[in-house]
DNA sequence: CTTTTATAGTCAACTGTGATTTACTATAGA
DNA sequence: TCTATAGTAAATCACAGTTGACTATAAAAG
């Protein structure tokens, strides 16, 4: 097998394809998010935890369930969001024992804000694309997560 | 801002979405070829090597040029790729100071085999979305990654 | 009620790992 | 010969994760 055989198998894999524009946008995210509020020490895992909270708060055992990592690990890394000022803590009402950990809505590092700069990639990528590609290419994306995420065996 | 919106709001995005779908799917992939060779030692750290290892040979200073990493790191990989019977090591016959690093292209390991499982995701893919889709998704995407190679700035 | 058990969170010690830095050998090339 | 480069080895670092021990509160059992 020549180069230009592997480089065309490569570029004919939408899997492939997929892997490789998922880190793009993913490093372009994070060094936007970053420089757009100064945040030099904002790390990929603080990133990571994003998915797990809910805008209506969740506690940190819930984030840790869901993650499926120790509770100890979510906590260290959510007391680093907190003194970033992208998160913070309330004790949950009905459980003094459980601390819900919430997004900081307002304020220079709201959660409105990295919203605003994630939007702009989207509106990158839907300028190059054009809104009717756009629009079909998210439907296929979504289709193909749903299989993915229910599907159990290869 | 109430939750439906928020999740709205994330699949809605198709940035993303792609995040998520290349996550998945390298996950998968890392999964079946542990399964698939019977390497339970493979790591994702071995699989990032792989897109900077040229047919030809690739010498381990190019390796981690490309790689943006230092050579003592790319090294110790190697090393342990070449025990697993992934890659093989040969002297470059036009500098003897310098090692190239060779796929190993033939017997129960080689990349080869590697191939058909990633190709066997992208019939996965192909049966879900339609023949149709599949190839304009590619060419999205494809088209994205060169969008995102190039520039530079936001 | 009071005791027992379960759960939420934190702290500290440790682990695995991908990386760096420093130091070294060996070969290439000016 | 002098300098640059290829590779390796060892020490160290950063960091995300674990386990174990602890406090505090909740909730169930008696």
């Amino acid at each position: 097998m020549n180069k230009s055989t592997f480089e065309d198998q490569k570029s004919d894999s939408l899997s492939h394809q997929l892997i490789k524009v998922g880190r793009l946008i993913n490093e372009r995210g994070l060094n936007s998010v970053r420089d757009v509020f100064n945040l030099p020490e904002l790390k990929q895992s603080h990133l990571d935890l994003f998915p797990y909270i809910d805008f209506e708060g969740t506690s940190i055992s819930e984030i840790a369930k869901r993650k499926g990592v120790s509770k100890q690990s979510v906590s260290k890394i959510v007391k680093e969001m907190t003194h970033m000022k992208i998160l913070f803590l309330k004790i949950d009402p009905e459980d003094s024992r459980s601390k819900l950990v919430f997004f900081q809505t307002s304020g220079f590092y709201s959660i409105q804000k990295g919203f605003e700069k994630l939007v702009s990639i989207d509106h990158l990528i839907s300028d190059h694309l054009g809104r009717k590609s756009y629009k079909s290419t998210l439907e296929n994306i979504s289709s193909l997560i749903e299989v993915f995420q229910t599907e159990q065996l290869k």
